[in-house]
DNA sequence: TATTGCCGGGGTCAATCCAT
DNA sequence: ATGGATTGACCCCGGCAATA
């Protein structure tokens, strides 16, 4: 929370050594620019959505696809620190080992500190993600229900950017391939995974096919 | 022009979840 | 109870944009 407090001239005028030098001559200097930049985007950073945050508090057993369930399914943070057990095993792939982990955290007094000083340094704690679904409307969108993996470097845009697309159009994003993967989305320098989508004969989308796609739908 | 280190990406493996 | 699917925690790397 401290990061929240500072301010442009003390980062400006850090004085920072190499890391690793590379060379003879490399000196200590002023991280000048860098500190205003880096001011400048733990400012943005406070408009994040609650996934970001939950992610961010390092809390075991809880990443990236784990916040944004629970950002999705509470809403708020103050409804991840307090809800019991019970109720974030309701949430989907929240299981006991993870609701545990979960209210562990929140029962340290020292994390509920922490949260209540980024909360007054302004920092978003709430999600903005679209409510969760009733069962009957579950999937949709015209991808509903198909699983991809992306894998290898995209030209036309950032992986972020593929995902985002996909989510939109109802598509789950997964990390791993499996035979429940319905398409991986090859694009250059592809390394196992499209190896293991050709062993599992599933369908593998380059680039332009990826795009004819996402664009028709 | 030289240098740094951020960024995007790849991979492995154990832990965890959950459908069967 | 079990095993397959998936996620989380780490680790590694090179290109290149940004900066001094």
């Amino acid at each position: 929370a401290d990061i929240y407090h500072l301010t442009a001239s003390q980062l400006e005028n850090l004085v920072v050594a190499p890391r690793e030098p590379r060379s003879e001559r490399a000196v200590p200097r002023k991280l000048g620019k860098v500190g205003r930049n880096v001011v400048e985007q733990i400012e943005r950073s406070k408009r994040n959505d609650l996934s970001r945050l939950i992610y961010a508090l390092g809390i075991r057993h809880v990443g990236e696809k784990a916040g944004a369930t629970l950002a999705r399914y509470l809403r708020t943070m103050q409804a991840v620190l307090d809800s019991p057990v019970e109720k974030l095993q309701s949430v989907p792939d929240i299981g006991p080992v993870v609701a545990a982990s979960i209210r562990l955290f929140a029962d340290e007094p020292r994390n509920r500190e922490l949260v209540a000083r980024l909360a007054d340094a302004g920092v978003n704690m709430t999600s903005q993600a679209p409510e969760p679904v009733p069962e009957s409307s579950e999937h949709e969108g015209p991808l509903a229900g198909k699983a991809f993996v992306l894998t290898g470097t995209l030209a036309s845009m950032s992986r972020e950017e593929a995902k985002a697309a996909l989510e939109r159009l109802g598509a789950r994003v997964t990390a791993s391939v499996s035979k429940k993967t319905d398409y991986l989305v090859a694009g250059s320098d592809a390394g196992s995974k499209l190896e293991k989508a050709r062993q599992l004969g599933i369908e593998t989308l380059d680039e332009d096919a990826f795009r004819a796609l996402i664009m028709r739908e």
